[in-house]
DNA sequence: ACGGTGACGCTCA
DNA sequence: TTGAGCGCCACCG
């Protein structure tokens, strides 16, 4: 009930708006380790410019943090918001792996996942 | 139907 | 470097 399938299939049978299930599912794909852009995900789900919109369907994941939406973080490297409070993200982000100073993530260049 | 809202991104002073 | 301004867009009353 954890493999990346099963989560697929939740996201899909959860009542909510084909956008925020292509957000989801986008975010399914950014590996442990790295992090992606709210507008990396918002080309992965369709809508280039949607980078803002990107932000409130993540605001509405009900499933992090198994539906990594931790992972998504600002285009500049800084950390970005989080529903359940930054430092929540922060901590996150460190159990795996990423090193985080202050708001921003160190190293974000390299460790960006892009699509 | 429509205007307000927000976990954005970019430019310019 | 920092903040203000503005464009962007899906969603919600």
């Amino acid at each position: 009930m954890s493999t990346p399938s099963s989560w697929i299939n939740r996201i899909h049978a959860y009542n909510a708006t084909p956008f925020s299930k292509k957000v989801w599912l986008a975010m399914l794909r950014i590996p442990k380790g790295k992090v992606a852009s709210y507008q990396t995900i918002a080309r992965m789900a369709g809508s280039p410019l949607a980078s803002r919109a990107v932000g409130n369907a993540c605001n509405a994941n009900p499933f992090a943090p198994r539906v990594p939406c931790h992972r998504v973080v600002s285009s500049s490297g800084e950390i970005g918001g989080y529903a359940h409070g930054i430092k929540k993200k922060i901590e996150w982000l460190k159990k795996e792996g990423i090193v985080v100073r202050g708001n921003t993530i160190v190293d974000f260049e390299t460790i960006e996942f892009q699509h």
